[in-house]
DNA sequence: CCCTCTAATTGGAATAGTTCTAATTCTCAG
DNA sequence: CTGAGAATTAGAACTATTCCAATTAGAGGG
């Protein structure tokens, strides 16, 4: 039905031709880099990981291509209050978990149920476009 | 039972006390502005507010009182995406919608059952110290 | 009252994260 | 092969915030 969990790197290509984009290295490997290890990186941490697979590339292009994925679904956007932007290629529905102790984020996947009742929530006249669900605590369990 | 919306701005002073810091005239204006009007202001908002009771007062103060009062559990720090960070002085539970045209955040009440709810979806292991709902989309009714 | 001790304030410099800019390079349609 | 637009690049610029060192202010003791 909908897309799943994330979509398959070959597919990429088709969501940015979609947005009349095309699909350049750069934007190749900062999405896989994503996918590889979903552990909500800073840009900063992407562009060190990216720098091992394409040594010339340059912040500005990290910067560019996250946002451009970001405008084309493929990848959200997370802030957890001043800190640096992190980003997350999980695109089913979920709240993050900012562990203060370590500073790790987990998804919290988050059941339809709960994001209706969320929404509930609003008096007539608001129109909500996105919710974003954050707690912030510490965590027992292994990491994700 | 519970501290009510806000606090009476005398008992400022005592919340200050129970912290073992004094209750400045600084403090005491740039809470009382944060009262006054309550639309979520940014340091810089409350800065030229404040500049108009006490035209001395510098931008650092003003940080550092903020910081004081959300230190105090008299006034909430809220951030959207990478803008500015926004304080508001509404003790009770809620969440924000952030109006995307007018830039304008708009407190929405939570019921507890609501919070309980939410909290419920955290999987065991996972301690939250608190949640934040945020919204994002127009807003029609009156502004708050 | 005056003194002292520490908390608080101040202005300016410094920092972090991000965005902007202008120049270059790439890609693809023709 | 060529030209037009898209994408990338390095570095400058920017914004919000924090840090720092110096000054001021206020409470309590004598």
């Amino acid at each position: 039905m909908s897309p799943a969990t994330s979509i398959l790197p070959d597919a990429l290509a088709q969501r940015l031709a979609d947005s009349g984009l095309r699909a350049t290295p750069q934007r190749e490997i900062v999405y896989s880099v994503l996918l590889a290890k979903r552990d909500h990186p800073t840009a900063d941490e992407v562009f060190v990981r990216v720098k091992s697979e394409l040594p010339t590339i340059s912040l500005a292009t990290v910067y560019n291509c996250l946002e451009t994925l970001v405008h084309c679904d493929l990848v959200r956007a997370v802030n957890f209050e001043r800190g640096p932007t992190r980003y997350c290629p999980n695109l089913r529905p979920h709240a993050h978990f900012h562990d203060e102790q370590t500073g790790a984020t987990h998804d919290i996947e988050l059941p339809p149920e709960i994001l209706e009742k969320v929404n509930a929530v609003l008096p007539s006249g608001y129109d909500a476009k996105s919710v974003e669900i954050t707690f912030r605590g510490k965590a027992k369990p292994s990491t994700s």
